[in-house]
DNA sequence: TTCGATTGTATAGAACAATAGACAAATACG
DNA sequence: CGTATTTGTCTATTGTTCTATACAATCGAA
C-alpha cells in the first residue's frame, strides 16, 4: 500500500523489454525500501497504471520476480515481499515468540486455529510431569511474519492449573500475556529438542507449503519460577524461513 | 582485426535482446582496447560466428552502435571505431601533420590526390614571395587517421627551387622528408590564417562528408631558417572530427 | 452468502526480435 | 579488369513481447 504514485519511466525499443525494465526498478525499490515497505506490493492495476504498461506486462515483471524469490504471489489477497534471509528465531530460556523477531520482521501475529480440553499423551504427561491422560489443554496455533506464515505449534497445559487457557490465549493473543493471568510473571525454557522432518499434510495448508516442504521441529518444556513444567510445544517452523539459533551461554 | 578470437556468452530469453547485449559487450571491448585495437572491427561474419548469432542480429548492435557515434560503417571496407572526441591538432611555429597527431590516433597516413605544375596564382604568389605567374608545383593530399580522412590540403612550391617535389613527396609520403631532399632540414610555420566554411563539392567527395557539412580552412605559410617561404598552403579539416589548438606561447 | 478487490488464465492481434537465404553495392587487391 | 572481401538491402519465417478484452478463482469483509 505504499510507494510514492508518481509515474515510472520505462523505455520502449531500447533493447530491454518491458517487463525486464520493471522487475528491475521493483527489485531496487523493494531494497531501497520505497515499495512494499509493509510487507505487501500495490495490487497489479495500480502497478501497470504507474509504470504506463499493461496489466500482463506487468505481471511479467512479478512472475520473473517470483521466480528469483523476491515476491509471493497470492490468489485474492495480493503480492507480498519475500524476506530475503531466513528469520533468525532465538533458543534460550527466556525465549519467547513474538519477542525473539521483533527486529527482524515488520508485522508478526500469531492466531488460535483449534483447541481443545482432552487427555494427555504419553510424552506431554512425562513433559508437564502429569499421569498418563490427566486432562490437558492443547493449543493449535499459527505464527506470521510479514504476511506469511512462519511457524504451527501444538502446546499443551495442565488443565487443572489452567482452565479456560484457551480463551485467555485467544483474548491476548499471547502465551506470555495468557500466564499472566494465572499469576505467571515470568517463565524459562527448561528444554528444546530440535529436529527436522517433511511436513505433514495439515501443516502443509496451515504453513501454505508445497509438496516435499521441509519443518523444522522444536519440542520445548517451559517452567515456571519454581521449576515447575507450565507448558509442552510442538512448533514447527517453515526451514525455508527459519532458522533456530541456540544459545549456549551460561544462564 | 585484433580481439581475442574465443566466444562470447549471450543469454537468451532475459528480456533483453540478443543485438542490445552485444552492443553493450563490443561497446565496452572497444573502450578496454580488446576490440577495434586499430580502429577497424572485425567483418560481421566473424563477429556473428563470435557472439553466436546471426549477421542480422549483429548487424542491430552494430547500427545500433553507429547511431550512438562509436563506430562508423563503411560499405566494402569495414566498420571503424570512431575516435570519440575531437582531434586537437596544434598550430605553433613547429606544427607538423604527422607529429602533432601522434599521441592522438593509433594510424595516420597521408595520400597525394593529385600534382602538376602551373603559374601560381595571386595569393599563392604573394604568399611565398614570387612573381604573379611564375610556376609553382600544386599538391593535392589527404590525410587520415585512425581509417578515416581528417584533411584535405592544397599546397604550393617554387617549382624553380623544388623540381620534383610532387615526385619527392610521393615517395616519401612527407612535407618534411621531401623538404629534406632539397637540403632544408628544418622548417616553421610564420602564419596561419583559420577560417570556417561549409565544404565544396569536391572536399565532401574526397573527405567522405554529406552535404552541408563545415570545414575548418587554415591557410598557412612555412618558412625555411633563413625566413624565406616555402610552401603556401591552405588545408580544409572535417569541422566534426577535428579542432585547432592555437599555441600562443613566445617561439 | 453476497460483494468487491485481487490474482490467475485464456485468446487474439500488433509490434518487435531473431533467423535464414539471396543478392546488390562498394572497396581492396593482384 | 576481374575477383574476393565486406557492408547494405530485400523477403520470408518463426518466436517473443506487448496490448486488449474477457472471465475464472480466491480471499476478505459486510
Amino acid at each position: 500500500m505504499s510507494g510514492q504514485g508518481q509515474k515510472q519511466a520505462v523505455t520502449r525499443k531500447s533493447g530491454v523489454a518491458l517487463w525486464r525494465q520493471i522487475a528491475d526498478q521493483i527489485r531496487q525499490a523493494i531494497s531501497a525500501g520505497t515499495l512494499g515497505g509493509d510487507g505487501k506490493l500495490p495490487p497489479e492495476m495500480v502497478l501497470s497504471e504507474r509504470f504506463g504498461v499493461n496489466r500482463h506486462t506487468l505481471r511479467s515483471a512479478i512472475a520473473a520476480l517470483v521466480q528469483e524469490g523476491v515476491l509471493r504471489a497470492e490468489q485474492g489477497r495480493g503480492t507480498f515481499v519475500e524476506s530475503r534471509q531466513k528469520l533468525s528465531f532465538p533458543i534460550s530460556a527466556r525465549t519467547r515468540f513474538s519477542t525473539g523477531l521483533r527486529s527482524q520482521a515488520r508485522d508478526r501475529r500469531s492466531s488460535l486455529l483449534a483447541h481443545a480440553v482432552e487427555p494427555a499423551p504419553r510424552r506431554v504427561a512425562e513433559g508437564l510431569g502429569l499421569a498418563e491422560g490427566a486432562a490437558v489443554v492443547r493449543l493449535e496455533t499459527l505464527s506470521e511474519a510479514d504476511e506469511r506464515p512462519v511457524s504451527r505449534a501444538t502446546s499443551w497445559f495442565d488443565a487443572e492449573r489452567f482452565p479456560g487457557y484457551a480463551e485467555a490465549y485467544a483474548e491476548t493473543g499471547s502465551i506470555t500475556l495468557a500466564f499472566q493471568r494465572y499469576g505467571i510473571e515470568d517463565y524459562f525454557r527448561k528444554s528444546t529438542l530440535v529436529s527436522a522432518r517433511h511436513a505433514d499434510a495439515a501443516d502443509l495448508a496451515d504453513l501454505k507449503l508445497s509438496a516435499g516442504a521441509i519443518v523444522l521441529v522444536a519440542v520445548a518444556v517451559n517452567v515456571d519460577a519454581e521449576g515447575v513444567p507450565i507448558q509442552y510445544a510442538e512448533t514447527r517452523f517453515v526451514a525455508d524461513r527459519v532458522e533456530l539459533s541456540v544459545s549456549t551461554e551460561l544462564q
